[in-house]
DNA sequence: CCTAATAGATATGGAGTATAACAATGATGA
DNA sequence: TCATCATTGTTATACTCCATATCTATTAGG
C-alpha cells in the first residue's frame, strides 16, 4: 500500500454524475433509515411491513384487507401474507364485516396492541437518534418536498 | 354507494401514527421516484442498479467491480449479475488489470456511453418534471438532510 | 515457501413486488 | 327473479433486490 498506483486502477470513484439526482440521494439516505428500521424492530421480531400493518390495524380497527393494502400502497396478494404472520403470532384477527361475508374486519389482539405500543416507541427513540443532526425545521422542509413529491404521483 | 354505512367498516383509514415518522414519508416519496425512474428507463432496457452501474463505469473508465460494489453499497456477488448483463448487451467490457489478474478493468464500449448519456438527459428531465412543485432552495434543504443522514450513518 | 488476504464467481435463500386467475359473495339492472 | 358484473380474499408464479457461505485463482507478506 506504500505505492499509490501500485495497480494501474481508479484510486477515487466519482459519482458525480449520479449525484446530481435527487432520487440518487433519496435512496441513498432511505437505505440507511431502513436498515437502521430495521435493526430497531428485529427484537420485535417485526419487519417494516409486519411493522406497518400492525400500527394500522391498532389504528383502523375493523378495516378490511383491502383497505389496508390501499393504505400501504401494496398489492392484495402480497397483503396476505403479511397478515397471515400477523394472525399466526396472535398479533391480530380476522373477525368477519358483518353483511358482508367476503370481507374481513381486521383487530388487533391485546397482544398486538402491546407490541405496537412498544414498537413505536422504540422506532421513535431510534429515529430521533438518526435525526439528532437534523432539526425541527430542516426536517419540517424535507417533510414537505416529499409530501408534494407524493402529491405530485396521486394526481398524476 | 347511497349510504355511507352499508358495510360497517371503517370509511377513512388513518395513518396519523406512521405520518410521525420520517422514514415513512420517505419510503413513500421515494416508492414514487423509484416507479418514475423505472418507466423512464424502462424505453433503454435499464433498471435502476443497471443504470447506476453504467454511469459509474462511464464516469471512472477502468474501475474495479469491487470498487463499484463498494461505491454502490451491493455486495459483490449481487454486482457479478449486473456487469454481466451489461457486458452481454456490450455497453461495457470486461478488460484486464495489468499487473494482477484477478481483477477486471471495467470500461464502457461506445455504445455503452451513447445509451448513458441518453438515459441521463431522460432521467434528467424526468425528474424535473416530478420536481416541478419544489424550488431549488427545497430541493437544497432536502438533500441537506439526505446527505446528514447518510453521513450519520458513515459515522457509525 | 507457506500462509493470509483479495478479486471475482457460483449457489442459494429471503424479502418485496407485480400479474393472472380463481372461488365466494355481493350489487345491479333487465 | 335472474343473469351479469364487481368486489374480496386467495393461490400460484415470477422477477428484482439483497445477503451469506463457499469456491478458484491470484497476489501479498512474513
Amino acid at each position: 500500500m506504500s505505492n499509490p498506483q501500485r495497480k494501474q486502477t481508479v484510486t477515487e470513484i466519482s459519482d458525480a454524475t449520479l449525484r446530481q439526482f435527487f432520487g440518487y440521494r433519496m435512496k441513498r439516505a432511505f437505505n440507511v433509515v431502513q436498515a437502521d428500521l430495521a435493526q430497531t424492530l428485529k427484537r420485535y421480531e417485526l419487519r417494516m411491513l409486519t411493522y406497518s400493518a400492525l400500527v394500522l390495524i391498532v389504528d383502523n380497527p375493523g378495516l378490511r384487507q383491502s383497505q389496508l393494502a390501499d393504505a400501504m400502497d401494496i398489492e392484495r396478494p402480497n397483503l396476505v401474507v403479511l397478515i397471515d404472520e400477523l394472525e399466526r403470532r396472535e398479533l391480530i384477527l380476522r373477525d368477519r364485516v358483518p353483511n358482508d361475508r367476503r370481507a374481513y374486519a381486521l383487530k388487533p389482539t391485546l397482544a398486538g396492541q402491546q407490541l405496537c405500543s412498544q414498537a413505536v416507541a422504540a422506532v421513535t427513540a431510534h429515529e430521533e437518534a438518526l435525526l439528532q443532526d437534523v432539526d425541527a425545521s430542516e426536517r419540517a422542509a424535507a417533510t414537505d418536498v416529499m409530501k408534494k413529491i407524493e402529491r405530485r404521483y396521486r394526481d398524476g
